[in-house]
DNA sequence: CCATAATGTATACTGTACGTGTACATTAGA
DNA sequence: TCTAATGTACACGTACAGTATACATTATGG
């Protein structure tokens, strides 16, 4: 019987919301295809009871996925992973936007103290992953 | 009479907290030095009215940005940069975290159709602007 | 074919955070 | 010494996050 490494995990006492950490967790598997169409999902009250939440915390989260585009919800089947091409062409603002709050990002973790050299490789570190 | 290009500006209808905008604007200006040691902010109510929100919003703002150890606030005299060397050593557990964030972040733009290229040159202008 | 149980959905409720209104305390400068 | 400009304190309304609980739907076993 193997382990599974969880899925994901959330801190709770990080002040972002608990279905906002979720999103963005599940977002980053969907994107990277760690989550692939067809698959499924754990049951809200599953994943709930790891994450330590309560399940409709874990429902909003899928709701927000399910609006993006990235899942497609049924009862009694689950949350099922939607084949959803990248596309959507980007709205020419987002990408300002992306510009800015990735300075605020770096900003704020320097300031925390976190080394500039680290910072700088893992910013390389990845766009290198992306290229490929 | 020169118009000077505004200290920041910030999106009421983005869903992020105003005061949160503040506090993150100001601290990439903080960071960077084009906000230096002994330099005045606006007081709080002329900024209040530049944004379009309560001087109390701002006041929060500065006050979070005091508590991190950027200003000093007085009353009647302002706002004023203060002298703040970056080092404050790094708690181990914040890079992994900033590692985590970043990759959330990316995914997000990537989702909401951002072209990776797009991405790429944004990671890889930022860590260059931090080299030097 | 039906009953059941597993799943997501809907609604109401509580606590907390955000933004504002208003009064106050402090102090530089006339 | 007075005044006015500044930050501070606190109370309030509203919206949001999280939870509790009941419900609707449907795959599955008999």
């Amino acid at each position: 019987m193997t382990t599974q490494p969880p899925l994901l995990r959330i801190d709770l006492s990080s002040g972002v919301p608990a279905y906002r950490q979720i999103v963005d967790a599940l977002r980053v598997h969907l994107v990277n295809e760690g989550l692939r169409p067809g698959d499924l999902l754990p049951p809200v009250r599953q994943l709930a009871v790891d994450l330590g939440v309560h399940f409709n915390t874990v429902a909003d989260a899928y709701r927000v996925l399910a609006e993006e585009g990235w899942l497609d919800l049924r009862r009694r089947r689950g949350a099922m992973v939607l084949e959803r091409g990248m596309p959507r062409l980007a709205d020419p603002a987002r990408g300002e936007l992306f510009s800015r709050r990735l300075r605020e990002l770096v900003a704020e973790v320097q300031s925390a103290g976190v080394a500039v050299p680290q910072i700088i490789r893992e910013l390389r570190l990845l766009a290198a992953g992306l290229e490929k």
